[in-house]
DNA sequence: CGAACGTCGTAC
DNA sequence: GACGTACGACGTTCGT
């Protein structure tokens, strides 16, 4: 059985314990007069760290030999420190294999140092909901700590947590970087500001915040310390990067691999004999003889870099398991399917399922669209390991008789409709919907695993099955393309043999069972994280599913009237567009259009795609309106085309001829921030903006004897931003009920509020929406089609106006580096690991989304609550 | 011929 | 490069 653990993540920095013991300890030698004592210094700190924290996952790091992407870097990095002493060299061996015989995992990676490592494995964790506790003498890990991982140095026995961070060092963990940047490091040649110590360092943090922040104001600070800033600052990059701790090495191991196994008692004492370790020596004797061979070392090919300073490779040594693990976990992972084909079978199925607490459960169909699928089978499991599948409707030449689909389902209906038989499965919206296509009512859903990986971490993978039992289990499932084939010979489940079949579906339902034991600890250990699964995503998911299977009318005849129109329009449009272009051309093909604008009419290029090709989107074509008749058309073609295709064509052609409607898929584990998602067809994306595109809504209708209902928040995602920025002005703006952009507008621009130009409107409903997304003034400025001088002032204005905003937003992202993650008011959590990236662009797109995602995110929790609020309201059966 | 990718455009 | 979150149509390219 799987289970996650409370207990935190042991990752210890090797390489700086081995230099410290070999320098503090006195030259230890055995008989032989080969060095000892830094091994054993280690391994006795490694013994102490097991017996105080007896953790089930651990890792001991070392630094790989040669170069690091800091010595490319600076050629003097590191140039000072004398070579390594001999006596301590030939250690090094001896040690590994020492941590190795004593079951713990052994990480070296190539390229980069072990503090590396261990902040990539410490971020990793946080993501993974772990605690992490990293053992280390180096002060540097100190950029590290947050409220999920804390320091221990077990030479002289402190831990370090946040505010032991801020007491030592007299800045947060957050401004660790910055404050080794500035105070150097000369053991590690980090150049620093000379005449800066760790005082003035911590002094001018905490006055200024940042270093970029201390560089802005450089010109303020006085004395000598302030010239030598001066004169230094251009340092201070290459100082930051030095000192900056890696969280993003590409590693072939996960956190929750790093399981500690028990010791290899023979090969630990052979190295305890050689190294004439004679206490710890004496207590092995104890112990068993029985053990297997010497250890092994794997070496594991880590992903292929990305970026140039990824590493090489990994080097993982983990002792293989003794024979009594093998049997225990060849019993973990044996299993009992059954395929049940008798009703003597199904009645002791039937029981035990009535005896279970909970059961997981899945449906196999003959399709994905919840509408047209028809039941083939059901498949069940109670315990880890014990699954069945009730074949029903298989059909293929030779396939053994099966139970009655209409019996089974008539036996499984007051089991799967009693609300208080508690059901687990992954993506119960899909089953509950299967079942409603047989008059079933699904009730008691208590836990879902794709939800229950959604709220854990909403962009850690994927929340499929397949991805999740890879990433939590270790587990490669059967894949259903891999027994039901892919692309045009691919067939239903119903023509799968049952040899193929039964295997698969009663995985279907262990292993969801298996994600569940991993899952919940670790929702029950978060709180907030519990209630939101519980009150919101869960109850949602029945909500959702009567949503989607009501679906919505449409008047399919209008569509087809304004597709026919819309053709017309085109038509004409690409005629004349062919005249302006002196030639035809695909009018959709970007391609071609760039070909035609920028090589034959040699329009001017105003900006590029990502590519580095020549944009031809909305806004460029703007522009080219105005000295070229052709762009014009383009886009005329283009706003009539999208319309057809997406709109008038495509929604008559989804219309279920079952119901006469179309049935939308609301997805809800794929958004980073919490919101729903719709597809086939997306009915979040109809078109409302413009007045041609409106007309597609008046297809949009009641059946006879209803009316359309609509309701929405105004400006949801501001009132937030009012509500956790707590600024005054923002909170009486809305208290008093006004126009927002118009309030905005008459502060920033410092008119009354009935003088308000409608551009000074449209410029701070610019800046309301820029604010939202994180945006920049650059941004503002291309928005608004000002300079971006003016645009900065704006915001400044903005931030003068709205102090409150800007102090929410500087928290927002110092809290988000500090913690890893954002919060929304109700407690969903984003995981912004980049936040932490050395690469600019990476983590200015986090601080973005650190920005936006609270925002965003609660507006999506309050959206939901008002859903289940709605559906409250309405009567329907029990659920 | 289908999968994957790039570009563009719709919504909030 | 520069504004967050989605889905989807179409064209193009690439590999089978």
């Amino acid at each position: 059985m799987t289970e996650t653990s409370s207990k935190p993540l042991l990752l210890i920095d090797g390489s700086s314990y081995l230099y410290r013991a070999f320098h503090a300890l006195p030259p230890l030698t055995n008989s032989h007069g080969d060095p000892t004592g830094a091994v054993y210094g280690v391994v006795n700190m490694l013994r102490k760290l097991l017996a105080d924290y007896q953790p089930d996952r651990i890792a001991v790091v070392f630094d790989a030999k040669g170069r690091t992407f800091r010595d490319d870097l600076f050629a003097q990095y590191k140039a000072h420190r004398p070579p390594m002493p001999d006596d301590l060299r030939s250690q090094i061996e001896p040690l590994h294999a020492m941590v190795v015989a004593m079951g713990l995992p052994l990480l070296m990676v190539a390229g980069v140092e072990a503090d590396d490592v261990i902040g990539t494995l410490a971020m990793q964790a946080t993501a993974a909901g772990l605690h992490t506790v990293i053992s280390t003498g180096d002060k540097d890990m100190a950029q590290l700590v947050d409220s999920h991982v804390t320091l221990i140095n077990t030479m002289n026995n402190t831990t370090l947590d946040v505010s032991g961070v801020v007491e030592k060092f007299g800045v947060t963990p957050a401004q660790i970087i910055d404050y080794l940047a500035l105070v150097g490091d000369t053991s590690d040649n980090i150049p620093g500001i000379p005449k800066v110590g760790p005082k003035t360092a911590a002094k001018w943090l905490q006055e200024y915040g940042t270093l970029d922040n201390l560089l802005a104001h450089a010109d303020q600070v006085s004395g000598k310390v302030g010239e030598s800033l001066r004169e230094n600052m251009h340092l201070l990059p290459l100082s930051r990067q030095l000192a900056t701790i890696r969280c993003d090495v590409p590693l072939a191991v996960a956190p929750l691999d790093l399981h500690r196994q028990s010791p290899d008692v023979r090969a630990l004492r052979e190295g305890y004999k050689r190294m004439e370790f004679k206490t710890w020596l004496a207590q092995l004797v104890e112990q068993g003889e029985q053990c297997v061979d010497a250890t092994q070392q794997v070496v594991i090919a880590g992903d292929q870099p990305k970026q140039k300073l990824a590493a090489e490779y990994v080097t993982l040594a983990i002792r293989p398991p003794r024979m009594a693990e093998v049997l225990e976990m060849q019993e973990q992972l044996s299993s009992h399917y059954d395929t049940v084909l008798t009703q003597v079978q199904l009645d002791t199925w039937l029981v035990r399922l009535a005896q279970a607490e909970l059961f997981a459960f899945d449906t196999e169909t003959t399709s994905l669209d919840y509408i047209q699928a028809e039941i083939v089978g059901v498949s069940f499991a109670v315990q880890p390991g014990e699954a069945a599948y009730v074949p029903l409707a298989h059909d293929y030449p030779g396939a053994p008789d099966q139970l009655s689909r209409d019996a089974v389902l008539a036996q499984l209906k007051p089991l799967l409709e009693d609300a208080t038989r508690l059901k687990l499965g992954q993506n119960l919206k899909y089953d509950m919907s299967v079942l409603a296509n047989y008059d079933i009512n699904l009730a008691g859903i208590r836990y879902d695993t794709m939800l229950e990986s959604y709220v854990l971490n909403s962009t850690g993978s994927r929340h499929d099955m397949d991805t999740l039992a890879l990433t939590h289990l270790d587990y490669k499932t059967v894949h259903f393309e891999d027994i039901a084939g892919k692309g045009v010979r691919q067939i239903t489940f119903n023509q799968i043999a049952l040899e193929q079949a039964s295997p698969y579906a009663c995985e279907d339902a262990d292993i969801t069972l298996r994600l569940h034991h991993a899952f919940w600890p670790r929702l029950r250990a978060a709180p907030g994280l519990q209630k939101l699964f519980d009150d919101i995503e869960m109850p949602l998911v029945p909500v959702l599913s009567r949503i989607e299977r009501n679906g919505v009318l449409i008047d399919a005849q209008m569509l087809h009237r304004q597709s026919d129109e819309l053709a017309r329009q085109i038509l004409s449009l690409q005629e004349q567009a062919y005249v302006a272009a002196g030639q035809p051309f695909n009018l959709d093909s970007p391609k071609q259009v760039q070909m035609i604008l920028f090589d034959k009419l040699g329009l001017p290029v105003i900006e590029k795609t990502p590519t580095g090709q020549p944009s031809t989107g909305e806004s460029v074509l703007q522009e080219l309106a105005f000295v070229h008749p052709l762009p014009k058309l383009i886009l005329e073609s283009r706003t009539l085309s999208k319309l057809k295709s997406t709109y008038t064509d495509k929604l008559p052609a989804q219309i279920d001829p079952r119901t006469g409607r179309v049935h939308t898929s609301y997805h809800q584990a794929v958004t980073a921030t919490g919101r729903l998602s719709s597809s086939n067809p997306n009915l979040q994306n109809i078109p409302i903006r413009s007045a041609e595109g409106r007309r597609i809504r008046q297809a949009f209708i009641a059946p006879p004897g209803y009316k359309i209902v609509a309701a929405d928040y105004s400006q949801i995602e501001l009132r937030i931003m009012a509500h956790l920025s707590q600024d005054a002005g923002l909170l009486n703006a809305f208290a008093r009920g006004d126009d927002i952009h118009r309030a905005t507008a008459a502060e920033i621009f410092g008119v009354a509020v009935n003088q308000v130009s409608s551009d000074q409107r449209r410029s701070a409903k610019a800046i309301n929406f820029g604010l939202i997304y994180g945006m920049s003034a650059f941004g503002l400025a291309r928005q608004l089609d000002v300079d971006r001088s003016s645009a900065q002032e704006y915001m400044n204005r903005y931030f003068a106006r709205y102090p409150g905003v800007k102090i929410f937003m500087d928290i927002t992202r110092a809290q988000t580096a500090e913690r890893g993650y954002v919060e929304t008011l109700f407690g969903r959590r984003l995981y912004l690991p980049d936040i932490k990236s050395r690469n600019g662009q990476r983590r200015q797109y986090a601080e973005r989304a650190a920005i936006n995602a609270p925002m965003q995110g609660t507006a999506a929790d309050i959206i939901k609550l008002a859903m289940l609020k709605a559906d409250a309201m309405t009567a329907h059966s029990s659920d």
